[in-house]
RNA sequence: GUCCCCAUCGUCUAGCGGCCUAGGAUAUCGCCCUUUCACGGCGGCGACCGGGGUUCGAAUCCCCGUGGGGACGCCA
């Protein structure tokens, strides 16, 4: 398959990554890896406004996270130079123009294709002079005159790469035909522009003219470069591609549209093409784009992290989300990269619901690492405001551990394991009021008085020793284990389920055990 | 409005002309296990958007509808 080089290529505008881009690194980097590639990271931080390095860094800490580390690392904005150099080379082919319109104008253009119920098409008229210029004689006079005007207004113009084959006439107040830029003719089949696609197929581009009255896809001659020599976002990506030399675009669905004016620059720069696959969007539950402002639900994997969840979960969910290899739902992410393929990437958009997610993560809970578990959890009792950091780095990791275990089949996230499992490291919690209505009474009181006073004599303090001598207790009471068990689990724990009574019982020492049963009849009496 | 993409259980999906009275997973419901809660085991409910073709045969191929989504910027 060659050298493979694919890349991702975020804005840093948001808090961190969120779960469609997620995704669509996670096919990246499997692509690479399964290849054996290389996976660059690419920060399209050329929007002044609204990139910022804090953001650039939370996405790096999110893959970082998720295990999806780079080879290479780029900033776009580092890269205007390059950029203005290969603008500068369109401009000397002459697929390329400078356009002097101002903002006002464009506007004004806008509106007036509002007013003739049309789409809007940038109407040429920089473009008719760039024509007119190398056309010679006289229009090329008229065209000089004019553009000197512009620029004795002071106007300074930006950079428009040639597409459309047509622009309005001012003198006969109608559309002209232009001929089309040579490279576009070389691209089109039956004149259109066909864009390849390793998952979606061809699909065939056909571009509006209003001069033949025809419909098609509306595309203007593009913007490359602003006045203030920033490049554009199809112009950039395509330059940086190029040199990067990326092998393969893995992107979201919402960039197909892009990809034959990207197509045309390549062909405008007589540079090979990368192969492009288009991954179907993940909508959110009202099917709607998965977007940071809209959609009512976690959107960011930061979030995620924060509720417990743990990254190969996380991993493994993405991963089914428009991708299936048969029936297998766990995957590891040796799995992964041993079984990905863009063959098997499906055609349509998945809806983002976590509840599998949910499943997910707990089915790693329930197989993952105590030990590593351990110091996760240890983490979680922070940031759920269950410890302060002082009293969690002071608790063994033992006594952890033996909470992942106690909890890993109880719990779905690392948030709902410190959360239920709160009572084993703080004495001040609460005791379930319908459990005490329901299981409390004077017998159970009794019983309980007894067994306080009794657990001292208990000689081996360890889960089959404490079974066997409350077997005995019970014997000599004539009393069921029912009778015990759930009082006692509400004394120590403050609700009506849990693990087992010995396992929990033995989490604690054994004077602790008493302190607390004895707190709890003093409560209920 | 124009262009583009998509269409199987609530959700994620298998299916690439006969293996389909459509499979798995999740969710949900029931039963079993059980000191509680879970886990686990077993079972139930639940889908090929509609209409035309093509074919001996269509969830699968074609066309037309319908529905959903996306793109139409000096944002990326």
């Amino acid at each position: 398959m060659g050298d493979v080089r694919v890349r991702i290529a975020p804005s840093p505008t948001g808090d961190g990554a969120h779960i469609g881009f997620a995704r669509t690194t996670l096919f990246n980097w499997l692509f690479a890896k399964h290849h054996q590639g290389t996976f660059v990271l690419r920060s399209e931080d050329t929007d002044a406004e609204r990139s910022k390095p804090e953001y650039e860094e939370a996405i790096k800490r999110d893959l970082e996270w998720l295990g999806l580390t780079w080879d290479e690392f780029y900033r776009q904005s580092e890269r205007s130079d390059r950029h203005r150099e290969i603008a500068q080379q369109l401009l000397q082919s002459g697929a390329a123009y400078e356009s002097y319109e101002t903002p006002d104008e464009i506007q004004a253009q806008q509106t007036r294709a509002q007013q003739e119920k049309r789409n809007y098409v940038y109407e040429g008229k920089s473009r008719l002079m760039a024509e007119w210029l190398a056309e010679g004689g006289e229009k090329a006079q008229k065209a000089q005159t004019q553009i000197d005007v512009w620029k004795t207004e002071g106007r300074q113009p930006m950079i428009r790469f040639k597409i459309q084959d047509y622009a309005w006439d001012e003198d006969q107040n109608q559309w002209i035909s232009l001929p089309k830029p040579t490279y576009r003719e070389k691209l089109e089949q039956n004149n259109a522009v066909v864009v390849p696609d390793l998952i979606k197929g061809d699909t065939a581009y056909e571009f509006e003219n209003p001069a033949l009255g025809k419909q098609g896809a509306v595309v203007s001659d593009l913007v490359i470069l602003r006045a203030d020599g920033t490049p554009t976002y199809n112009f950039a990506v395509v330059v940086d591609d190029m040199d990067m030399k990326i092998s393969h675009i893995i992107r979201g669905d919402e960039h197909l549209n892009n990809t034959p004016k990207q197509m045309l620059i390549y062909a405008a720069l007589d540079m090979p093409m990368p192969q492009f696959a288009h991954l179907p969007m993940i909508l959110d539950k009202t099917k709607k784009k998965l977007s940071k402002r809209r959609s009512e639900m976690d959107v960011y994997i930061s979030n995620y992290q924060i509720k417990g969840f743990l990254p190969e979960a996380i991993v493994n969910f993405l991963a089914r989300l428009g991708w299936s290899h048969g029936d297998q739902e766990v995957f590891s992410v040796d799995e992964l990269i041993q079984a990905f393929s863009l063959d098997t990437v499906g055609l349509s958009p998945a809806v983002f619901d976590d509840e599998k997610l949910v499943w997910l993560n707990a089915h790693y809970i329930k197989t993952g690492d105590p030990i590593r578990l351990a110091e996760l959890l240890r983490q979680q009792l922070v940031t759920d405001d269950i410890l302060s950091e002082s009293d969690a780095a002071a608790l063994p990791s033992e006594k952890l551990q033996e909470t992942v275990t106690l909890y890993a089949e109880r719990a779905s996230t690392l948030s709902e394991m410190a959360e239920t499992g709160r009572f084993l490291f703080r004495e001040d919690f609460a005791y379930d009021e319908k459990g005490v209505e329901k299981f409390i009474d004077a017998d159970a009181l009794t019983l309980l008085g007894e067994y306080a006073q009794n657990i001292e004599q208990a000689g081996d303090y360890s889960v089959s020793g404490m079974e066997t001598f409350t077997q005995g207790f019970l014997d000599r009471k004539e009393k069921k284990f029912k009778h015990l068990a759930q009082p006692a689990r509400l004394a120590l724990t403050g609700q009506t389920k849990g693990a087992g009574l010995f396992e929990t019982l033995t989490f604690f020492e054994q004077q602790n055990v008493v302190k607390r049963l004895q707190r709890a009849i003093e409560a209920w009496q």
